[in-house]
RNA sequence: AGGGCGUUGGGCAAGUGGUUAAGCCAAUGGAUUCUCAUUCCAUGAUCGCGGGUUCAAUUCCCGUACGCCCUCCCA
């Protein structure tokens, strides 16, 4: 016998392949292998693919390789077996077959052979009689003659799962603490479908058990599918897992997220495409329904593992803060080298078409640099394309001014300072940030203008922005010809008004 | 309709039976900087509402409102 204290603490992860991985996949995922790792025990990943109506070409790829880009890994699962495998359910129908098997001889299951638009009649039925709706029991106690009859007109039945009347199931979540169902609450439901593949309550039990899952921690929507399974474990007389039942994420609109909600961006590839890091992600989805102890926020997952404390789950609902998870990658990328940073950023420009997938040298270190300007202030990689758009319009005329720009060159030193500063430039033989920051101190001087009045004419003219990075080394990235270019224009066109 | 769960400033969220209810994001104001950004400082909640227990409740109990989830041959 296990000792219950030394008991390995085993817990999965059971997507079902109806989709790709989205934010509240990921979170499931995260705590369940934060719990097992701060345990020292293992975390598996069970497919549950018996919905093959919703099963999607590539779903169960897509779960793993995110998840793995995300920075999980796994003990036992499909790609790297187990000992307790197979661990895609509908591999495992031999395996279900027995125990449903099991119920039914034991009375404990019975066969309804009602359509599914007899069910669905019922339902509304009851619905608008202002009934809780709920199978009926209709096919509790048929006869064989009833059966023989059914069977003849070709019915195929589905099995359903016998309720005990007037049981108390309670069960201590780790989340929501005592929580207590009756029995009457639950309808008899069906635990093996038409086609002989069982349902998820039905095949969750049975993996759980077989595979030796410790606790159970999945999704608040879930919480009233325990006393089904509690039940059934009953049933065949098993010690069901410990369960914990996480909050739900919802959007702006207090909605759980659904993988059909727009409002938000949910999957976990279109971050990744984004530009999000995978460890910002991390720690953003960690802190969604869960909070550390101290004043932190930003944690590695080496430190989320020491830390993970199931104690600390939030029981009210995590709203998705898009704009704390910008944040938050901003602060990863901030961190980054300058290399991985560059590396990051420069596909993004060359998608949009700003710089060639094939650069010269020169038109490399020209790109590097442009990019490194924004690392300070880029909250996801494919926005530098948006932040460094000063650097590719060439348009030498400055139109649509803003109220900030025209109230910038109202300014009567104006015309003092650019032809000033324009003179200095052209008698530069060297276009370098370097030798182009003592020429905005030498018309400094001789203008006598300074700060605000100095800088920010020479700003809007040369860079054709009120706002943007350091002047000196923006002008140099911009180039000689379109600065002075557009200082001549401006000068020029000034005076003939 | 029934069952379950939840409710602390705009969004998260810590926290305690008892003088000033952490922190983060956002917003606003300010400092620094040529601007944006960065950085720093500042600003804001009587803890859904009502009642009860108590010398004392945001923290315990009851009720109520609101919200969400489930009630599928989905998972």
């Amino acid at each position: 016998m296990v000792n219950a204290l030394t008991e390995e603490v085993r817990v999965r992860y059971a997507p079902s392949p109806t989709g790709f991985l989205h934010i509240g996949n990921a979170r499931t995922a995260i705590f369940n292998y934060l719990f097992a790792r701060h345990a020292g025990g293992k975390f598996i990943i069970r497919i549950e693919d018996t919905d093959q109506k919703r099963n999607v070409e590539g779903g169960e790829e897509s779960q793993l390789t995110f998840l793995k880009w995300l920075g999980l890994e796994w003990d036992e699962s499909v790609d790297v077996g187990g000992e307790y495998g197979p661990y895609r359910q509908m591999e495992r129908l031999d395996i279900y077959k027995k125990y449903w098997k099991e119920l039914l001889d034991k009375g404990l299951a019975y066969k309804c052979y009602c359509t599914p638009e007899e069910l669905k009649a019922e339902r509304e039925e009851q619905m608008a009689s202002g009934h809780t709706p709920g199978y009926s029991g209709k096919c509790r106690h048929l006869s064989e003659e009833q059966i023989a009859h059914y069977e003849a007109e070709g019915r195929k039945p589905t099995l359903r799962f016998r309720i005990p009347g007037d049981q108390k199931i309670e069960f201590d979540d780790i989340v929501k603490g005592h929580v207590t169902f009756d029995s009457s609450a639950v309808s008899d439901f069906v635990i093996v479908k038409q086609n002989g593949v069982p349902t998820y309550n039905f095949a969750v039990v049975i993996d759980d058990h077989l595979m030796k899952m410790t606790h159970v921690l999945r999704g608040e929507e879930h919480i009233s599918n325990t006393p089904k399974q509690i039940l059934m474990f009953r049933a065949f007389g098993w010690e069901p897992p410990t369960f914990g039942h996480m909050t739900l994420i919802v959007n702006e609109n207090h909605k759980k997220l659904s993988k059909r909600d727009n409002s938000i961006v949910q999957f976990i590839e279109q971050y990744k495409n984004m530009g999000f890091l995978p460890e910002a992600l991390f720690n953003f989805i960690t802190l969604l329904g869960w909070s550390p102890k101290g004043e932190e926020e930003i944690f590695s997952r080496e430190e989320f593992i020491k830390l993970f404390d199931a104690d600390r789950l939030s029981k009210s609902p995590a709203m998705f803060d898009k704009s704390k998870l910008e944040w938050m990658n901003g602060q990863y990328i901030k961190k980054m080298s300058k290399e991985d940073y560059v590396q990051m950023t420069l596909p993004y420009m060359v998608n949009a078409g700003l710089i060639p997938a094939e650069m010269t040298d020169e038109q490399r270190d020209w790109a590097t640099r442009v990019v490194l300007l924004y690392q300070e202030q880029l909250h996801f990689g494919a926005d530098i394309v948006n932040l460094c758009d000063m650097f590719f319009n060439k348009d030498v005329v400055k139109t649509d001014l803003t109220k900030d720009e025209q109230k910038i060159l109202e300014g009567e030193q104006v015309k003092d300072v650019l032809s000033v500063f324009d003179r200095e430039l052209r008698a530069l033989t060297e276009w370098t940030a370097e030798a182009i920051a003592p020429k905005i101190k030498v018309t400094q001087k001789e203008t006598k203008q300074r700060g605000w009045k100095l800088y920010m004419p020479i700003r809007v003219i040369a860079t054709g922005s009120a706002h943007g990075p350091e002047l000196p080394e923006a002008l140099e990235l911009l180039g000689r010809d379109l600065v002075l270019k557009r200082l001549e224009n401006y000068l020029s066109t000034e005076q003939t008004v």
